[in-house]
DNA sequence: TAGATTGTTAATCGATTAACAATC
DNA sequence: TAGATTGTTAATCGATTAACAATC
């Protein structure tokens, strides 16, 4: 890929100096995000317990478990230079992520199903972080209604279009029973919803234009079994 | 790759005709083995509302999301052979899938925080399909001690050592907070567990011969999102 | 038979790793 | 300076896709 700073003169390829501006335009292919999303995840992890405001490379790399080339071209690929000798600094690598991934940028989300795992999901501490902000809940067991799980309120589903609207939600995450699943997404996507995080135990199916992500929590069970399985 | 059924004559290479037996030995790729386990949730989950029991592999992939290839050489890796003009017959994929993935043998875990999230996970259906049963819950706090989960006792952690040897379970599913994580990993490992699903928002390490899983949902909410704040 | 779908090889594509110069 | 770490290109590796013969 070209970009302004590359020149060609006199057939000589000279390198590019240029002050490499964070990739913003574009988009980051899914493999990137992840390891991104993993970088920072790490970075806040130990933030507490080291004292050192660098990093090399290696040691993002060690933690998340990918090659230390992989680590400074993610790094460079959004904008941030490490100093040779020393390392990356924490805070600038932490907020280089952040600036692309869109934490600062709020995002509202309804929790559909107020069950354990809704209230499980509404308390996770460091979605917050993320730029999650939870503000409804909903459920159709009137035992339930207008209560508050951390901090929401819980309507019924059938306010679900009025309330969406009121609040400006755009994200809904899905925590209710498979067999109610695709008939609540299809009124989430009436409602105005733009996404679906999907944690029910099913794969549900939305217009083109509404992001759904199926949170498959079983995969990761699998893999994991299937090791214990065999090493035994 | 060469097998038995292989035959080289007079230099011409004959295909083999092997009954090919299902790959069990040997480990699967982890890619193999995340998409066979979302081959088989929606299949499971398709069986309730189709009637026909053969299915082709353009439908599996359009379901998961991969190309028709993949999905015709990872069932043939598996030793399912589908019939031409007709397709896969749906019970024997479920059934290979089962069996090379191992989810017919049980396995015992215990949860080791007894709250929102480590009772969604008790009651989450579908656990049991792949072979997964609870045994034991595990919490710090006295008022939960004695209680019942989702059928199953909630023991002190000071008694993990003991309680984990006579249930004989070996995967611990760690639901605590992110500042206890850590340690309760080191206690699980010293009580005998050979495999950890960790759910703290925080990463956990163990010796070699450990396995861990850091279920950082963060990741899928960092996808979602990312593409939600981009798109407005 | 004709047509559709499997099974498998070959080609492409992309991601990872290796190598090494640039730099502090 | 010497040595360590970054930044970047080239090479390797593996995964995905295309093509097509085999088969029912």
């Amino acid at each position: 890929m070209r970009t302004a700073g590359d020149t060609d003169e006199g057939g000589v390829r000279r390198r590019k100096k240029a002050v490499a501006p964070a990739e913003t335009r574009g988009w980051m292919k899914r493999l990137t995000l992840e390891r991104l999303t993993r970088y920072y995840i790490c970075l806040c992890d130990n933030s507490s317990r080291s004292q050192s405001d660098v990093v090399s490379s290696a040691r993002i790399a060690e933690c998340v478990g990918v090659d230390d080339t992989q680590v400074r071209k993610d790094l460079a690929l959004i904008g941030v230079r490490g100093r040779p000798r020393v390392g990356f600094k924490r805070g600038e690598v932490i907020a280089a992520i952040r600036g692309v991934l869109g934490f600062e940028k709020q995002c509202k989300a309804v929790i559909v199903g107020a069950g354990r795992l809704g209230g499980a999901i509404a308390e996770y501490p460091g979605f917050a972080d993320f730029g999650l902000s939870i503000v409804a809940f909903f459920d159709n067991d009137p035992e339930k209604f207008d209560t508050v799980i951390g901090g929401c309120k819980v309507y019924s589903t059938g306010e679900m279009k009025q309330v969406i609207r009121e609040l400006g939600a755009r994200l809904a995450i899905l925590t209710c029973p498979a067999d109610s699943a695709q008939v609540l997404a299809d009124e989430l996507v009436d409602a105005g919803i733009r996404a679906i995080w999907n944690f029910a135990p099913t794969t549900i199916v939305t217009p083109e234009d509404v992001i759904v992500g199926n949170e498959h929590v079983s995969v990761g069970l699998v893999a994991l079994t299937y090791y214990l399985r065999r090493s035994e």
